[in-house]
DNA sequence: CTGAAAGCGCTAACAA
DNA sequence: TTGTTAGCGCTTTCAG
């Protein structure tokens, strides 16, 4: 025999309204408000007036703790983002958010804040079953614990960066940086200035060795080149600036390709108020495409990322991964060259005329 | 009798290891593994070494899901952002992350993308029990369905933005117009232009207030200003531009008081490529304090606004709240001018020196 | 110190 | 078409 024991609720009630008022307010089982919300033409059509009219009178949204529970998923993606400071992610994000509200989810942004401790936090998330999948604008994959975020057994997949192993959705750096020496050799530049990403970050690796084949096929030697060390961020455009400017008059490189628009821009503005001349002394080139190359002085020639449309696209290949249960595909956007005033022949210099008349 | 029925398991059981099972390899009850969890102390160290054991060996993360449901919080804040693309908000979102990530909350992004048609889906995030607090960065109270969601018995409080009824965090925009003021109205200028937030705005209408409280009192008619309709985005400081630009050069107005930096650095590059000569010809002051004024030409005299405290401060009256079962306490935060290259005297004019010499 | 069992809010399988 | 009921994973009385 059962024996009653008084109900064992939780801490403050908080008064929130169950499908169990709603069902006794309408006057049907709880089963069937909740067919009247998921499958109404199961419902007949009386029984579905009185629910509606019950839920209106109560005010009751279904709880979606509730749901997740029974239905073992949560309809929420985790993002991972290096830096949410970031505007070139934030774009991104934007067009991660557009997808997956238009496909009914939600999401978690998980900031690293480029440190790695911050990761065990959203590693645990994923294996606590709290997102039904992930993805990645980081340029590594998570790890805490000696468990990495991708065997969790929930869809992963890379937007805008190449992870080994991982599927990915991004524009293809190689590609990009040749359409970016392309332009700068055409201009008959040949001393060559490369200030790079974070030492490992696999775009920077992509975009570097992109860089130093094109220098070998233009007869140059990939050495030669000046390589500052940056990290994407403005203040490590002002490092590379420094350095540039540390050197001889003579030496300097006539072209700069930054390895990000914050670095161009950083760099820009301080080798400028030390008097050199953009683009008659030095042409830059950035990379990403953000607003802001639009309003500095000189505007910057840049390789714009379709950021919006790299985030949409790796959220539907997540969520078409999701509905059928399979890995997401990876998929390569193109890219083109954004010629503004910061790149234009390099100076002739005290030997330029010579060789002219030569 | 009871009747045995075969268990009736959700979909796709994903294979994830529950407390059961790390109960049955350490040899206890599922209460003993969630007690060496949450309160070690009251476990016998055997019990508990044994557990420690099972979840390692099992690799067993809690539910987050299952705790959720039974303890009726989340531990998730929303944070609902007027447009996320926006770098303004991602330095108060950092602050915000920062803070929760130190109190064990995690936090969704609540992207509006400057649409009210997209407040819906957070109304019903929060209705539906989904995160236990919300921080607003938006105008105004999101709603739908005739629901506003500070109505939800969740803790709601706004940062940056002063909503009327809702606790806050933000920095006086009164004070800081006044500040501005004082700094342009000291350097002589006497014929003012504001571009403005959208309408409607409570920080544009506090700012607006003040520019025109600060002209009477200098003893100028507010309604002599030019006043250029703008909505705190780069693309609104390109058309007041050209609006400025259609004046007559001799009415135009020699200082001009941009609600947000971007437009006012969009205002300046676009005068700017006109011809117009910043500070000597028109002086332009921002708000806001955004990493780029610093890399401009010239460089941007602004009022920063401390973003990252701000949205600690912003998470911690949340906490606290949320701690206390109380509501959250506003506060507001100091600031001060950051007077850099844009802003200097008002040109002489062809009357100027007369009215020296007279 | 430990275990049994109830139940958080919801949905799905089954029976009627 | 509808109701009954089990159970998702967890924590917490209560009894021992």
């Amino acid at each position: 025999v059962a024996r009653i024991t008084r109900t064992r609720r939780g801490p403050d009630a908080k008064g929130s309204i169950t499908i169990r008022e709603v069902a006794a307010k309408a006057g049907v089982s709880t089963a069937t408000v909740s067919r009247a919300l998921a499958i109404p033409d199961q419902v007949s059509p009386e029984a579905r007036a009185r629910v509606t009219a019950a839920i209106k009178a109560t005010g009751y949204t279904p709880s979606a703790v509730g749901r997740s529970l029974r239905a073992r998923n949560t309809k929420i993606v985790l993002v991972v983002v290096p830096n949410i400071a970031n505007p070139f992610f934030a774009e991104i994000l934007r067009g991660i958010d557009d997808e997956l509200a238009a496909s009914g989810y939600g999401l978690i942004i998980g900031n690293l804040d480029n440190l790695v401790e911050r990761e065990a936090r959203y590693v645990d998330l994923v294996f606590g079953g709290q997102v039904d999948g992930v993805l990645l604008l980081s340029g590594r994959i998570p790890a805490a614990n000696g468990r990495r975020m991708n065997e969790a057994g929930v869809p992963v997949a890379a937007v805008c960066v190449n992870i080994p192993g991982l599927p990915y959705v991004m524009v293809n750096d190689g590609k990009a940086s040749a359409l970016i020496m392309e332009h700068l050799l055409g201009l008959r530049h040949r001393r060559f200035g490369y200030i790079s990403g974070p030492p490992g970050n696999a775009n920077e690796i992509g975009r570097r060795s992109a860089f130093r084949k094109a220098l070998s096929s233009a007869g140059l030697d990939p050495i030669d080149a000046a390589y500052w060390q940056g990290d994407f961020m403005l203040d490590s455009g002002v490092a590379a600036a420094r350095q540039f400017l540390a050197l001889d008059a003579g030496r300097r490189p006539t072209a700069v390709y930054a390895a990000s628009d914050h670095m161009a821009i950083a760099f820009m503005k301080t080798i400028g108020s030390a008097g050199v001349r953009i683009p008659e002394d030095v042409s830059v080139v950035g990379f990403d495409g953000i607003e802001f190359g639009a309003f500095v002085t000189p505007t910057l020639t840049t390789l714009p990322q379709p950021r919006h449309e790299l985030g949409r696209m790796g959220a539907r290949v997540l969520v078409e991964a999701l509905r059928s249960g399979g890995a997401p595909e990876s998929v390569e956007l193109d890219a083109w060259l954004l010629v503004r005033e910061s790149t234009a022949p390099p100076p002739r210099g005290p030997h330029g005329g010579k060789r002219r008349a030569g």
